[in-house]
DNA sequence: ATCCAGCCGTGAATCGTTTCAAACTGTAAT
DNA sequence: ATTACAGTTTGAAACGATTCACGGCTGGAT
């Protein structure tokens, strides 16, 4: 059915051993003969076989990535940065999404396992979860991705959520508001807890602010809306002068949830802010201030740590750990 | 290094194609047997590799997407009916990116073939190209996702995309709109071209109706805003009194752009419709009108269809053909 | 002449799983 | 006792690319 080696070798008069070679290291072959056998791999449409490629090597030439929200496009960047970083390596991405349920996580990483990829990017749904480590001993390369395991021994790529808490709302405190709400949830999620933690230490010099703590099942649009919604039936005295949501998703909907009633605006009524700056923020009716991850970059890097860890079996770990960067536009406007 | 059928086989005391129907037929071995092989499975951490099953079995349990913008929602929500379908087949989807480009597309499925995959789903960059037409004869099962290969013999799934520019402009009529500006581009997208023709048609019945067509490059955000500024900056006269975008993406943009200048409201001086029905439709600050596709089900579709041809070789070709769903909502409103 | 070193090319062994004809078991029918 | 038969299990072949020890050849040095 399909060309082989073999049927190239013949097609060529060499045999199987020097098309492997063209294929593999042109170099050691005399240039008369990789052209004839070149000319025969054309001819014939020959395409080299993954599976006994790798079934001979070992190892395939895919890396696996499982994140907790595909729908979400901040991780889609962090995908897109991933992909296009093993690109470079002739290596592709098979990209798993956990949605943020253990089990679904297990299955992918089962997944991956059978198909002898190179190595896994994850974004644990638990990072206490023992099923991480046990995968991170079991001989597969392993990256954390916008992570850090406690207890170190696994490269990891990370972005410093509570310094970039600690901005936006160093950032709202410095435009005068001292009521601040913080949005987000459930706190079980790393992320959501950092940037939490980020709120609080920027409060701390500033004793008359305060801190409203709101936790939500998840961070989408809609849970964002209704508690925008909430916000706004609130007499003026009982409301915020700003609210710091823990992503994107959930300043948008918080803008639309305070939109819908009509009676507060933004930013001057209240200002927000949001997380991770999407491409979505920028363009939303009021441009959203956020702080901003470098997901392509963190996806990139976590590529890259793993070719490191492929590349010098067991040699130093690395943390990579990117500084978020405050973005200022009309949502948190004077 | 890895555990292989050879060692559990020895563990449990039984040949290796016993371990082998244990894994795949349990059935056909005595239950005794069967509990036996799972214990030395479970002790040792076997993990079936799943190359040399490829390479013995011809194919792989992997099916291969890619689709024209992973960044846009519409694809993003296809990728995940794909993969929620195939999940249930046990089967991993790969997903490529082609950006738009053919030589991205080329590249992902030269990576798919050597793979040996299941089969690709392709969004074609360009359904003329005789590089599709090839891939569909080179034995690999194709499935064209959003669209038809002209010519026939491939199985797809479509939506109605001039039934939904039909109905979108329709829409617009119905509300008394008369003078209806088409944002969208570049034409030669096929899904572009036929929202407009739909377009078209709708306005056949409506003699003192005017279309304006405006093409774009890029089926954007930023684009959107541009062309958004720039109807804005027209004077009511010569303004369009109603706007259909060939995406929700190019929709929201043109709201924003409107918004600006805070001369041109929506909907009362421009209605305002999009297509695709992405989750952020309904969260904008004037809530989208839109032309629903089901793009989970086009996703899950197109590997029922896949699945079909690699049950039955060369059986019927089938083809499924959704139809598009008018979604009114603010933007667009009385 | 002889030897050596480089270069090329060879082909059998190998990876781990699946498949399948054949062998083996125990039971039932003759 | 013999045969039939179904239910189990066996073990070797096969999948296709890679690897590597080895042999043939050429040309230059001795």
């Amino acid at each position: 059915m399909s060309v082989s080696v073999k049927d190239v070798a013949a097609a060529a008069a060499v045999s199987v051993g020097t098309v492997s070679n063209v294929l593999n290291r042109p170099d050691k072959v005399a240039p008369a003969t990789v052209a004839r056998v070149q000319a025969a791999i054309d001819r014939l449409g020959f395409v080299r076989n993954d599976a006994a490629r790798q079934l001979r090597a070992g190892r395939s030439r895919s890396i696996g990535l499982v994140v907790l929200d595909s729908a979400n496009p901040f991780f889609a960047e962090v995908a897109r940065g991933a992909e296009e970083r093993a690109a470079r390596e002739g290596m592709a991405v098979l990209l798993g999404n956990s949605d943020q349920t253990p089990s679904r996580e297990r299955a992918y990483l089962e997944l991956f396992r059978e198909q002898r990829v190179n190595g896994v990017l994850l974004t644990p749904t638990d990072l206490e979860a023992s099923a991480v480590r046990r995968l991170a001993d079991s001989g597969i390369p392993l990256v954390i991705v916008d992570g850090e395991l406690p207890g170190g021994g696994v490269p990891s790529v990370a972005v410093d959520d509570v310094q970039g808490g600690m901005l936006a709302v160093a950032h709202l405190l410095e435009q005068g508001r001292r009521r601040i709400a913080y949005i987000g949830g459930p706190h079980s999620i790393r992320q959501v807890a950092d940037r939490l933690e980020g709120a609080r230490r920027a409060l701390a010099g500033v004793p008359e602010a305060t801190l409203e703590v709101i936790e939500l099942d998840a961070l989408t649009v809609l849970h964002g809306r209704d508690a925008g919604e909430e916000i706004a039936r609130r007499s003026a005295a009982d409301r915020p002068d700003a609210v710091f949501c823990a992503n994107d998703l959930l300043a948008v909907g918080v803008l639309q949830g305070t939109a819908i009633l009509g009676e507060v605006r933004v930013p001057d009524d209240l200002a927000l802010i949001g997380y991770d700056d999407i491409d979505f923020a920028q363009s939303a009716v009021v441009p959203l201030s956020s702080v901003r991850q470098p997901a392509r970059a963190i996806g990139a890097a976590a590529v890259e740590l793993l070719l490191e860890a492929l590349d010098s079996e067991g040699a130093a770990i690395r943390h990579v750990r990117f500084q978020p960067e405050l973005v200022v536009r009309a949502s948190t406007g004077p």
